[in-house]
Formats: C-alpha cells, sequence, structure tokens
DNA sequence: CTGAAAGCGCTTACAG
DNA sequence: CTGAAAGCGCTTACAG
C-alpha cells in the first residue's frame, strides 16, 4: 500500500472520496467512510505525512527543543520525562505529535531552532533552558510560531512562559534556616549564563535583606551542575574565610557529589553543615541523612506547558493575536533532615 | 520569505534555477549559484521540509524512538544522552537531523512505530528497549525502512543490530567473585520482558556452570529498575534461607538504593556482601564505597549506531539488499572497592 | 453524496 | 547555463 491513490483503486473510488472518508468528513456516506476506513486498517494505510503537511500548511507535530548542554537526567526520574509525558497526554486528544528536537553540542542553539522553524517541521515549539540573553525568543516570535517558554528570559519581546519559581524557592530556604538560627548562608548557582541563576540568585539576595543579613557575594558559588560540581563545591564551602553554616543548592545533581565530600571530610549534613536541595527526587530520599527540597508534579508541568501552546496554536489558526501569558511555577517544601 | 517562488521573484529568477543554485547543482553558474546564496542567507530562507520530502521521497531526518517506560536518566549522565550525541556526529556529515520519537505511556510501541513508519517522517530509525518479543522488529522489517535496533531480540527476521555484551559482563563479574572466594552469588535482572534479562541469566548461568556451581533459581532477583527496586532487593537478599554473600546488579539505578538500605541495615558493600554495579557512572563514583562497574563509551555506541543505520539508508538508495549485521558491545571492567 | 481538478512547495528530466 | 513544466501525495473548493 503505497499512496491514498493505490487504496482508492482498490475500493473503485476516487482519492478524493477516500481523502474525505478517512477524515471523517460529514459529506461521506456512512457506508462509504466504514468501508474506506476498514480497508485502510486492513491494507495498513496511513497519510503520507509530507503530502498532508503540504497540503494544509500544518505538520500536527508539536517539537520540543533539548539543548544539548542541559543535565537533564537526574536518577530514576528524569525532569524532561515527566514534562513530556504530561505535555502529550495534552496534545493526544488534539492527535498532535510530539517530537524532540535535540540540538547537537557543536551546532549554535540559535542556528538550530531557525533551521527547525523554517523548515516548518513542526506547528508550535517548547524551548527551555532560556539564558538570560536568548535571542531564540525574538526569532520564533518575529516567525510567528506559536511557543512556549519553559523559563524566562531578560529583556525579550511579550512571549509565553513558565518558569520554576526560582526566586520563591530561595526565599523560603532562606527563612527556613534563618528560622533555625542561621545567619551565614551560602548559594550554589549555575556557572552557566542560564537565566535562572540571576532570579535564583535575586531571590537569595532579597530574603537575606529581608531577614537584616549582609549580602556576602563570596557566598554565591558559581558551579558546574553535575555530581562532580557538587563536590568541588564541597571544598569550597570549606575553604571559606569564615565557613557558612548552611547552603542552598540549586540543582539536584550537586546533593550527590556534595554528600559525598562532606562525608569524606567527617562533616555531616543537618548536624554540621545545613542543606536544603532543589527539586525532589528520588534520590534525595536516598542520601543519608534525607535531603530536604522542593515538590513539583512534572506531569502538571507538562500539562501546562501544552495547554499554553494550544492556546497559541489555535490563536495563530484563528488569525487571533494571542495575549502573553506568564505563569510562575510553585514549587512546596519536602522536608528533610538536611536542614538541621 | 515564504517560499522558493518568492525567492525567485525577487532574484528574477525561475524557482527551477533558484532550488539548483541552493542545493549546489553543478549546472548552474558559479555567478548565480553565489547571488542565490547569499539572498537565501540573507533573507532567512531555508527550504520547507513537506515540499521537499514530496518531491525527494525522502526527509533527510531519522528518527530514535524512545520508549515510555525506559529508565534511561542515571545522574548527570545519561545513556541515551551520550548515546545521541555520537549518533548526531556521525550523521552530521551527512546533513541527516536526528528527532526523538518518545513513544506516550499510554500508546502501544508497536502501534505507535507503525504510525510513524506510515507517515514516512524518517528515512531511517534506531530503535532501543528490544522485548524478547518485539513485534516491532518483523514490522520493520517488512516495511523495508533502514533501521538499527540497540539491543536484540528474540526470534525475529535478520536485521542490525548492536547490543551490550550483557552475558560477558555476567560472566566476568561472576568469574572475578569466584576468584574472591564466593560460591553464592546473587543476580538482579529486571522484571520486564526485555530481552536483555535473558541474556543477562543465561550468562549469569553458564558463568556459574563452568565454575562448576550449581545454578539456585532464588539467586535470580528479578527487579524493577530504580532507586526503590534497589532498596527492595537489599530487602530481598536478606530474607534469602542461606544468604549470599555477593550480587551482580544489571542496572545502574538499582546501586543507590540497594547502598541505602543495606547502610541502615548495617551492612557493608564490599566487606559484608560483594556487589558489581553493572554501568560505569558519575554516581558509582560517588557512592561509598565506590561501586565495581563495567565501563564503555556511549558516543563510540551512538556512532556505531550511526554508521551502521548510514549503510543501511545508503543501500536501500541504491535498491542493494543490505547485509544482516550483528555486533556485541563490550564493557570493561572499571574497578571498585564494593567487590571485595 | 461523489468525481474531476487545482494547488500546497519543492526538485528534476527535458528543451533550448 | 536557464526556463517551462511535470509531478511527489495529499485536501478541498467546485460541479453535478
Amino acid at each position: 500500500m503505497k499512496g491514498i491513490g493505490d487504496l482508492a483503486n482498490h475500493l473503485g473510488l476516487t482519492v478524493g472520496t477516500v481523502s474525505r472518508a478517512l477524515n471523517d468528513r460529514p459529506e461521506v456516506s456512512l457506508k462509504t467512510r466504514k468501508r474506506v476506513q476498514a480497508a485502510a486498517a486492513e491494507l495498513g494505510y496511513v497519510p503520507n505525512q509530507s503530502g498532508r503537511a503540504l497540503r494544509k500548511g500544518a505538520t500536527n507535530t508539536v517539537g520540543f527543543m533539548l539543548e544539548s548542554g542541559t543535565a537533564f537526567a537526574v536518577g530514576g526520574d528524569n525532569f524532561f520525562h515527566g514534562v513530556i509525558a504530561g505535555l502529550q497526554q495534552t496534545l493526544e486528544p488534539r492527535r498532535l505529535d510530539l517530537i524532540l528536537l535535540p540540538c547537537a553540542a557543536t551546532e549554535d542553539p540559535h542556528e538550530f531552532l531557525r533551521r527547525m522553524v523554517s523548515r516548518r517541521i513542526v506547528d508550535g515549539l517548547v524551548i527551555s533552558a532560556t539564558q538570560r540573553q536568548d535571542p531564540r525568543i525574538a526569532l520564533l516570535v518575529q516567525s510567528r510560531i506559536p511557543f512556549v517558554a519553559l523559563g524566562r528570559s531578560g529583556d525579550v519581546p511579550e512571549h509565553a512562559w513558565i518558569d520554576l519559581d526560582f526566586a520563591g524557592v530561595a526565599k523560603d530556604a532562606v527563612s527556613r534556616l534563618v528560622g533555625k538560627g542561621h545567619r551565614r548562608i551560602a548559594a550554589a548557582v549555575p556557572a552557566s549564563e542560564i537565566n535562572l541563576r540571576y532570579v535564583f540568585t535575586e531571590g537569595y539576595r532579597a530574603a537575606l535583606a529581608r531577614n537584616a543579613i549582609d549580602f556576602d557575594p563570596n557566598l554565591v558559588l558559581p558551579v558546574e551542575l553535575s555530581e562532580a560540581g557538587g563536590a568541588a563545591l564541597a571544598d569550597r564551602l570549606l575553604a571559606l574565610p569564615s565557613r557558612p553554616s548552611a547552603v542552598l543548592l540549586v540543582n539536584e545533581l550537586l546533593a550527590i557529589g556534595l554528600y559525598h565530600r562532606l562525608a569524606q571530610l567527617g562533616i555531616q549534613p543537618g548536624r554540621d553543615i545545613a542543606v536544603i536541595g532543589f527539586r525532589e527526587n528520588p534520590q534525595a530520599r536516598f542520601l543519608s541523612p534525607h535531603l530536604g527540597s522542593y515538590r513539583l508534579s512534572l506531569a502538571d508541568l507538562g500539562i501546562a506547558l501544552g495547554q499554553t501552546l494550544l492556546s497559541r496554536i489555535d490563536a495563530a489558526r484563528e488569525a487571533r493575536r494571542p495575549e502573553p501569558v506568564g505563569r510562575l511555577w510553585p514549587m512546596d517544601y519536602a522536608p528533610g533532615e538536611s536542614e538541621g
């Protein structure tokens, strides 16, 4: 079974009728519709995507751009894995397929995205790992493709975004620690120019000010977001002139290396230094002592991304101008023993 | 800039000439070629994928199917992330794009693949997480789409595959442990019907036989491949009538939960029970004591998959019948302290 | 309710 | 070396 023409010949119908029957058009008689659909199922006919997309001007596909540099894997749960499951759940009733577009490490993300957009292989896009300066957003706005950003960016045109509440987490964590008597609180932040670095740092700074604690720039430690980065963090914390009594982590992997290196040095989280992690995941439960961290539903986040994207795709179809939508995604504290 | 027609108008040429220039055809004059390419770059023109694919009968895209159930994330390194980087490196010079096709948990993998194949959105495919009985392989062989399987399957038609040497790992691990005097060696295997379960178990069994140790079915423990599965494994090991002195793990996540639960029970890997993990990853280094495990280059594996797939795509283009190719991917022991 | 035909954006034999 | 035209596989106004 090659194309719709063969199916039409086989049924003694024209391609037009077959197409209408397959697409459940009301004009076609019930009998013909059933007959065509039965034959298609039996012969395994599925419309060629290129032909359909060319004619309709839409691909029925949504893309999720993956940055090569992103440390998106954490233990048995995976940030993107959960989000993608939620996204698919939202797209499924609309018969939109989700494909992931991994940008190679050797390719510029902006160029990569330009290529993907221009080729028109997707009707909508999710981007993530938004940078402080992220030219991808202007590109997407200008090309008028529906999209939603997982993460904010600096000074950019209006668009739709959803971002984890990094500032809220920083504020909550500082308040908790101050409540336990800590005054010298360090924060581990990404060394890269990812936007959350600035949001998290600003939240941390604001929380200190609210608690009348002077901001000490030496306590903001840019680290590589990995297990090894966490181990290096331990050494840097201990090397500080006046050792902090608590530390906030902005990433899940850091705790692994931090715990390990601290244990080697005979320092126990929760007893000798308070630690608050970022996102709760299976690993946090299997660290001793349990890591206090913040909980969110990845599936719900994916659903919210999907709904936002769908509303923008609908707006584009109806040539409406979609309202810009920004949303902070809250996270709830899941207590551990590591905060002391 | 909408389509090639607008670009042609803008240049005062016909679409044919513009197309030839953009595709670096030799017939077109150098001057015209330069002029067209400069204008395309300036105006940001990129050929519409659907138009091109429809005409050429090829999409210049390769797909990698991701199973929803697969625990593919392990700490800061991700099995598929590394493999995909290697794949992209191989595809890049051929100007093939890689897209990932995540099968939703709610969808049957076989139906999903059938849809993807029929829509003709990719010129070639990589599948993974091959099951003992995996109808996807017959489907792909029958549809004549070039593909390579990461993993073997039972009784299936001839095709291309690359599989980690699970049996070799099991044999090596058993030999090492026997060399240290162990005779009662347990093996944790996946509880699912994934093919590697059988390959690993068979290798384990063969190694026992070679060392004149009776096979005890109670020592083969099907577990969920997760941190929690590792914790449950600890309890199951200790509940066995005659406690094993060593255990092999078939997955990276198991060690996290196993170590944690054993520590709670006052049992130390390497001293009280020998443990050999499966794939070396950053987490293995950050467990105490270090987990002995097996090393492989994910990028090299991705490159091998890419080369195999490319040779099959080439064969299909030339209407050659590709030779079936199977390859075991070796893994080298990276010593730890956990093996005692 | 179905058929005949146009056309989506490309590429490529065929002329000249 | 470039132009004019056919056609890839679909969908959909337009007839009847």
